[in-house]
Order: structure tokens, then sequence, then C-alpha cells
DNA sequence: GTCTATATGGAGATAGAC
DNA sequence: GTCTATCTCCATATAGAC
């Protein structure tokens, strides 16, 4: 049996997707084990407070993930190319709608009550880079805020039915009509009628 | 030791709610026991197939709900009266946004593989349904059949970020933008100082 | 219809050899 | 770091008395 060694950094993403894939209940260590090729003592090895811990450390990937991608840009960046940039992201992050928003699941069941500060954190911060973006890009203050909200529970919102519906293109168009909501007026490439930014 | 003679009806809502708070993997028999008051010997009497029998009829019985309150006034009732009548019985559904929506929540984890059909209908016919009522409205096809997508998808982000942030004015605030963006003329309380409802 | 056993499996977790 | 064996507990589900 030739024998692999691994970095935790490798079977993070890995105990990622098992989470997103069935939630924090269902996926056991089985699952995880088989989907790491590790047995139970190399898991406990990298992770010894267990399944907690696995959870706690991909909440904490996939907030290092945003921060890069997503916060930071948003807080710091030029406005509208922070924006595209998210726009961009958040596409890629969720694969086209195929993907499910793992910090979203966690926080719809009993998960959230184990996780609660980082599920919290996790939107309270994008919420809020959005809208600052918004704001140093010429936004009212009022409407920013209100329209920072309204994507990130849009893109919540299309994720959940994209899956329930087992259909992405419910994404993909809730995306385009969330840019249209916050003005973009980058060219991009045409399908179909599309209205004029004016 | 008192015995209470119970009835199915009776007990259905009760499990509703416990599948509810902690989705479906962490309802635990013991717990849907004891919030029903009910010994497993009696749980299996009136659901013999267990678990996934409960969380079905669970599923059956909202989805009656919405066809009563919801998805019948849509299809064929006025469409103004059938779309603010929807707006009120979401608010109350949901608990001005303190509650999740189990189908969602059910969507978004492993439930989905397990109650795949009816999950997909209950979003199906309330996105054609609120779609139906926009075009008989006056609103154009295509316009239409894009805002009851929105409409739909943004009640379920809401109640997503809303339980993320344990902040349900995410909610309300969402509920109204709705509101407006599907042209809400209806008189309606005005912003600012709310009625207090005590 | 209700209850109290009880059966059985799989879960998370640990120990210790290699 | 990896494995296998093992522990303990609680899950779903059943049986049968009342």
């Amino acid at each position: 049996m030739a024998r692999t060694v691994n970095e935790k950094s490798d079977v993070l993403p890995l105990i990622a997707e098992v989470f997103r894939e069935l939630g924090y209940d269902a996926a056991s260590l089985g699952q995880i084990g088989e989907r790491t090729s590790l047995g139970k003592g190399s898991l406990y090895h990298f992770f010894p407070g267990g399944k907690a811990q696995m959870a706690q450390e991909v909440l904490a990937l996939i907030d290092a993930w945003f921060v890069q991608n997503v916060y930071e840009p948003l807080e710091t960046g030029e406005p509208r190319a922070a924006i595209a940039q998210m726009w961009r992201a958040v596409d890629v992050y969720f694969h086209a709608g195929q993907r499910v928003c793992l910090v979203g699941a966690f926080a719809l069941d009993a998960t959230r009550d184990r996780f609660g500060e980082p599920i919290r954190l996790y939107f309270k911060r994008w919420v809020r880079a959005l809208e600052s973006a918004l704001i140093r890009g010429g936004a009212e203050p009022v409407a920013a805020a209100a329209l920072a909200e309204e994507v990130v529970l849009g893109i919540q919102g299309a994720l959940v039915l994209a899956r329930a519906l087992n259909d992405d293109t419910v994404f993909s168009r809730a995306l385009q009509r969330l840019r249209n909501a916050v003005g973009d007026d980058a060219p991009k490439a045409v399908v179909g009628p599309r209205p004029t930014a004016s």
C-alpha cells in the first residue's frame, strides 16, 4: 500500500466540499474519510477537535477566500473595479449556481447555533463591504445600504432556488438582474436584448 | 399517567416546527417525541414509515397551506388582491422573518435528494402562480417571469440573511423592497413610526 | 393509541502499532 | 502521518403489553 503524505491545506478543501454537498449533520466522518482518502487516525491527527474543528477551519478558509477576493477589494479598492471583481468571484465561486453557499446552508438549520459568530460575520462583512464600495462610488448612503443588502440576499436566494429547481440558469439570471440594479455599465458580451445603460 | 389521545392533524404541525428549527438530519425522534409529548410507539403508530414519512407529510401539509393561501389566489383570483394577499400570507407564515422556510432549508443540503419532487414543485408552482397573476394584472410576459422569480428568490434570500445575522428587520426591509418592485400601489402605513401592534 | 423495553446499526471519537 | 481495532453512545426502528 503506497502511503501518501498529506497536508492540512490539501485536505481542507475536500472536506469543505463534503460539508457543502451534504450539510454539517449528514457529512459523516466516513464520507469525509472516503473523499479525502484518509482514515480516521489521519483525520484526527489533523483535527484533534473532530468534526466541529473541521467545520470551524472550513469556515475560516471560506472567509479567507472572500476577504481576499471580495471584501478587501470592496473595502479599499477602486469601487467600480471592485464590484466588477465581486461579480466574477461570485460566479466562479458558486460554479455558476451549481454549488451551494455552505455558510448560508449552515445558517438555516441547527448548525447555526454551533457556529453563529463566523456565520454572522461572513454576511455582515460582505454587506458592509459592498455598501462601502457603493458609497465611495457615489451612491447615496441610505440607498447604498439597501442595495448592498439586496444584492447579498439575492445571491443567497438565487442559490436556494437554483438548487431547489435543479436549474442553474436561475442563478445567472438573478446575477444579471442584480448587476443591472447596481448599475453595471461595463462593456460585456451581449446575449439577447439588453437595457442600454443610459 | 393521564393519557391524552392525539390525532395526526394535531401532531403534524409540531413535527413541522422541529424540522424547521433543526433541519431534517438534526431532528431526532427523541426531539420529536419531546415536542409532541409522544412516545416512539405513538409516533410509529401515526407514521409507520418513520422519520421519512413524517417529513413527506410535513412537506404535503406546507404545500397545502400555500396552495390555499398563496397559489390558488394567484392562479385564479383577482391579480392585485391576490398579490396583496401573498404579501400578508408570507409575512404571517414566516413570522416576519423569525421563521425559516423548511422547504428552502431542505433544498440546501442532502435532504433535497430524498424529497426532490415536493421541493421542486413547491417553488415551481409559486413562481408560475405569481407570474400568472402579474401577467393577468397587465405585466409583459417576459418581465413577469423575471419579476416572479426575483420575488420568490428574494424571499428565500431574506430568510437566509435574517437568520444568519439574527436580525429579522432584514426580512421586513426585503419584503418592502419586493413590494415596491412589483408595484404595490395599495395604500399602506407610511414609513416612519410604525403603528404599534400591542 | 399509548407505553416500555429491546434490537441493531452507524455515528463520533480514542488507543496504539507501524 | 497512517492505519486498524475498539469504545461508547445515540440514532432509527421493532415488539408486544396495556
